[in-house]
DNA sequence: TATATTACCCACAGACTTAGTAGGTAAAAC
DNA sequence: GTTTTACCTACTAAGTCTGTGGGTAATATA
C-alpha cells in the first residue's frame, strides 16, 4: 500500500474545506465530526498542513482552519507528499542510492524509476477541484 | 511504499534464473549467495513461488529450482501480486467495499480506482524478458 | 544401507510503522 | 477571566516487515 490513512484523511479534510467554500474558519472539532475522524488524530494532520502553509489557522472563538488558495491550486501530489513523506513505490528509489547497494547492476531499477515517475505525474495532474467534480459526475 | 523487499527479492531471483537460462536446477544456496539475500528468508520466498507453480523444484543432490516457462511468459504483475499479496495503493480498494464505509460518498474513490488500474496495467505489460533487456540497454 | 544434499515446514523475534490516546500549554475572542 | 480554539510532547497497542532457529521429507550417490 502506498497511501496510508493519514494521507487519505488529509485529502478528505481538504476536500471538505473546498466543498464548504467561503472564508470562514472551521474548527477542527467540526471537521472531525463531519468526517468521522478521531479528533486527536486529526490534530496531528492539521498541524502538518498548517506548518506547511497549506491552510491558515487562527486560535480562539471563531477560529479554526481554512484553505488559503483556490482548490485548483492544490495538487493531490503536494498534499500526499507532505502527509506521507514520500510516494516512492520502492525503498530503492526513495532515499537516493544509499538504500540499495545494487543500483549499478539492478535490472529492475529502470522499471522502478518509470513507476515512480508515473505515480508522481498521476498525482500532480489532479487538483482538489478535480476531486469535487469527480464526486458529482459519477 | 507499494513493493516490499519480499517482492523485490522475488523479482531479482526470477531475473537471475532467466539470465542463466538452461534447464538445470539451481540450489537455493547458490542463488542466495549470488544475490546476497539471506538464505533463510529466501526459503520462504521460493516456497511461495514453488507452490504457485512459478518454478519447478526437485529435492536432493543436483536438485534446486528452475523456471518452467519462457521469461516472456512471466509478467512482473503476476510475480508481485503473488509475493506481495496485493498491489493496491490504498486499503479502500483492496478488499472490496468492507474496508471503507464511506465508499458511497467518497470523492476520492474514482481516483484511487484509476490509480490501481494504472499500476496494475503497468506491471502486467512488463515481463521478465523485458527486464533482461532493460539492464543491457541502459 | 548410510550419508550428503536439497527442498519444505512451523514457530518465533526484534525493529519499525501505523493509528491512535493522554494530558497539557499558548493564543485569541468575548 | 473564562471559553474557545490551536498547538505541543510523550506514550501505547496492534500490526507488518525482515528475518532466524530448528527441525522433517525427498532424492541422489557411495
Amino acid at each position: 500500500m502506498i497511501v496510508s490513512t493519514k494521507g487519505r484523511y488529509a485529502l478528505r479534510v481538504m476536500v471538505s474545506f473546498a466543498q464548504r467554500g467561503g472564508d470562514e474558519y472551521i474548527p477542527l472539532k467540526e471537521i472531525a465530526e463531519a468526517e468521522e475522524i478521531s479528533q486527536k488524530y486529526l490534530e496531528t494532520i492539521m498541524a502538518t498542513l498548517s506548518k506547511a502553509g497549506f491552510v491558515d489557522a487562527v486560535h480562539g472563538k471563531g477560529g479554526g482552519y481554512r484553505l488559503n488558495r483556490k482548490p485548483e491550486e492544490y495538487t493531490i501530489g503536494s498534499i500526499l507528499k507532505l502527509t506521507e513523506g514520500s510516494l516512492a513505490a520502492v525503498s530503492c528509489t526513495s532515499q537516493g542510492a544509499a538504500a540499495c547497494s545494487r543500483t549499478e547492476c539492478c535490472q529492475a531499477k529502470p522499471m522502478w524509476d518509470r513507476l515512480d515517475k508515473m505515480i508522481n505525474d498521476f498525482f500532480e495532474e489532479i487538483t482538489l477541484a478535480d476531486l469535487l467534480k469527480d464526486g458529482k459526475t459519477e
